[in-house]
DNA sequence: TATAAGTGATACCAAATAGTATCATAAGGG
DNA sequence: CCCTTATGATACTATTTGGTATCACTTATA
């Protein structure tokens, strides 16, 4: 699931880098203090989540955003708008039943 | 972080059944098949994140949804709310080049 | 064709997670 | 007051996680 890739900030940086550039391994290796093959498991773990595609470009990958992935994951959080709708509409009868 | 609350599918469950009702411990717990000490963690888990909120009621405790919470979770796609209607403007000037 | 650059993959390790079992503590009810 | 109910807390365990080190593989390039 998405949410466990969400789940380390690391994953969540290099997300946020990738919306600014596409970017290879070695180029997102550069923006933290581990070694390139932990950013790769990273890597690996926000394409599992689809929150990432991989493209390979010759001898170097080219890793980008999955918008589709990261909506379907915010998506989770629809089911709680009906929850605050529904707070709202109680508050309003509490407020309609305070004016009679 | 509230991001490794929701890492784990069974917590996810817990906030979707506190969305319906408030409940106790021993409520929750009904709800899965583990023991009431692994959804006490859980509990504490999400209390930590501050996606719920607990009440002490006499020798029960209540816990109810933390709205804040969540939303400050979903705050952290704002970021990429930029990043989306940067490629729809792009897309966008796009279309216009191919009008022309 | 060597060689360097970019990546993949694997073995290994410490720490965190998710669970159980168990005991302690606090509060109502008869 | 006892006893039950509801919860807190702790020790223990297996698995997962996040990291390193290392080697293999592929692709440009001199």
């Amino acid at each position: 699931m998405g949410f466990r890739a969400l789940a380390d900030p690391t994953r969540r940086s290099i997300l946020q880098l990738l919306a600014n550039n596409d970017m290879t391994i070695a180029e997102v290796a550069d923006n933290f203090q581990m070694t390139r093959a932990a950013v790769k498991k990273h890597l690996t773990i926000l394409r599992e989540g689809n929150l990432i595609s991989v493209q390979a470009e010759g001898r170097s990958r080219l890793n980008s955003l999955n918008t589709d992935g990261l909506k379907k994951v915010m998506s989770w959080f629809d089911y709680f708008d009906a929850f605050w709708d529904e707070r709202l509409n109680t508050l309003k009868t509490e407020i309609e039943k305070d004016m009679q």
